[in-house]
RNA sequence: CGGGGCGUAGUAUAUCGGUAGUAUGCGUGUUUUGGGAACACGAGGGCCGAGUUCGAUUCUCGGCGCCCCGACCA
């Protein structure tokens, strides 16, 4: 028998319950599944095989999305001079406690510092000054995926590493509103990745003034909800105004021959989204993945007994699977020499959505058994319905998921209007809707008794007369009030 | 950076001031295989430094490292 203490290795078998411990759960899915560990520097992370592969297919969605609206993938470098970092006042106040410095290299002291990239607002922007003169050389649409660095005190796989992978788009604009106009579009562009993909149902809005990007005029953001209630920042998108035009001197002559200051966003999603699809959909058996984030959504696990008839079930097996991927249905077969048990047990806790059984009981009455890794159904089905009904379940399951998370969400979210019922939802571990007198004064004073920050201002928030619930002063419309990640 | 805890095999743990044991994992072999197989054999261990002692993995001190809780954060 398994040792049910033995929690660290891939190979272990005991998960600890999501109730018992949330944060123990969740690392423990990542080890079972094989997604990541750390690095041998403290808060690095090395991504494994498995979780890579999840990082491919955001790369891969993204980047078509990317692609319809005009965006074109470059790469800048790693390295910033010290002073390009601090050309705009509020960012480098903003990200001056966590930047790592090069500061010695060649074997001499560097002239200047080098900054390793904690965003790349300040090198994209000295470079986009020498490209853009005309009014004709925008909109500038960039993306680029990068690693970046910032120096956090508590790290934790993939929500928090010092290190992580991301995309970030820089784009230049010739009116504010044209800039405001990219920043919302690639918000609903994350909002419609998060919820059709993900399968994470997400509130896009927008970010209270203490809570938005150093050096943004206005910060959007999508917030999802985790399983123990707290909130997750999915991915953001900001709209920078001329802050940064007017740092780094992005100018342009325009149709009456007049010098403008170029109008700018920035909008990121980064590994931390792994994290939130690993505590939205998981379970204590292990990982559950959407079927559109499954590197393998199929796999087939042959029942081997070690006789003639093995030849028979592999083959027909691989004419199976070949047809299964003739509907663009990924698979993988597992013929390892393992009791099938054993096998079942690992894609459960690697969260493969649809599973294949088929042994030589199977072969003789023309089926396979199909079970669902989210529910744990099992039904028998005739083999040449097999992979239609493969398409049928993964679309069951990717509409489920989703389905499952927003009944999560609509029954943590409360709608509130006195601070004792506030307190204690937030400690239960809520969503509060709450009015909010709109100070930053109140907003801190309720981070600091309560834990919760407002996590965006919903755009679908209605107008509505209220008291703050801190203060009691006037507010016009409720924001969402979470504890987050 | 504040508060707490812990350093024994890949992992998880036990014992003991005097050959360091167990489980699991790993390797080889045989028998197995429809929900975590069994047996046999094998490889593998005391964070570093100083002190106390005849003798330290154990006791003391220092260092280093790790984990948890806060603050920070995509």
């Amino acid at each position: 028998m398994a040792n049910p203490q033995n929690q660290s290795t891939e190979e272990s078998f005991h998960i600890t319950p999501r109730a018992e411990d949330y944060s123990a759960w969740y690392l423990d899915i990542i080890r079972a599944a094989g997604l990541a560990e750390h690095g041998p520097a403290k808060g690095t992370m090395v991504i494994k095989p498995y979780g890579y592969a999840i990082w491919e297919k955001v790369q891969t969605v993204l980047n078509a999305k990317f692609k319809e609206s005009n965006v074109e993938n470059a790469y800048f470098p790693m390295l910033i001079p010290e002073s390009l970092l601090k050309r705009e006042a509020d960012h480098i106040e903003g990200f001056a406690p966590e930047v790592a410095v090069v500061t010695h290299a060649g074997g001499k002291d560097l002239e200047e510092r080098l900054i390793i990239r904690p965003t790349s607002e300040t090198i994209m922007y000295e470079v986009f000054s020498n490209w853009i003169h005309s009014y004709r050389d925008l909109p500038l649409l960039i993306n680029q995926w990068a690693n970046v660095v910032r120096w956090e005190m508590r790290p934790r796989l993939f929500l928090r590493t010092t290190e992580f992978l991301w995309q970030e788009g820089h784009t230049v604009h010739a009116s504010e509103a044209l800039a405001d106009e990219r920043a919302r579009m690639m918000l609903e562009v994350y909002r419609d990745f998060a919820e059709t993909y993900m399968a994470i149902p997400v509130i896009p809005g927008q970010k209270s003034d203490s809570e938005k990007f150093a050096g943004a005029l206005r910060t959007y953001t999508c917030e999802a909800m985790m399983q123990d209630g707290k909130a997750l920042q999915f991915a953001t998108s900001h709209n920078l105004g001329d802050h940064f035009a007017k740092a780094f001197h992005i100018q342009f002559l325009d149709e009456n021959n007049e010098q403008q200051f170029g109008w700018q966003t920035s909008w990121g999603l980064s590994t931390r989204s792994i994290g939130g699809l690993i505590m939205t959909h998981s379970d204590d058996k292990g990982l559950v993945l959407p079927p559109k984030m499954a590197s393998i959504q199929a796999v087939l696990v042959p029942i081997l007994i070690g006789k003639d008839v093995d030849t028979d079930v592999l083959s027909k097996m691989k004419e199976l699977d070949a047809q299964i991927r003739g509907l663009s249905i990924s698979t993988k077969i597992d013929d390892r020499a393992l009791r099938p048990g054993e096998k079942f047990y690992e894609w459960e806790r690697k969260g493969v959505p649809v599973r294949v059984e088929f042994g030589p009981k199977d072969l003789a009455a023309n089926h396979a058994v199909l079970v669902r890794r989210d529910t744990g159904e099992k039904e028998t089905v005739t083999l040449s319905d097999v992979p239609e009904r493969i398409g049928q379940l993964l679309e069951t399951i990717q509409k489920s998921l989703y389905e499952r998370a927003v009944q999560l969400r609509t029954s943590k979210t409360k709608t509130l209007d006195t601070w004792d019922e506030f307190k204690q939802a937030i400690e239960e571990g809520n969503f509060v809707l709450g009015h909010w007198d709109g100070t930053r004064e109140t907003e801190a004073l309720i981070k600091e008794e309560t834990g919760a920050t407002i996590r965006c201002i919903p755009f679908d928030s209605k107008d509505e007369v209220g008291m703050c619930i801190k203060s009691g002063k006037p507010s016009k419309r409720r924001v969402i009030f979470a504890k987050a990640y």
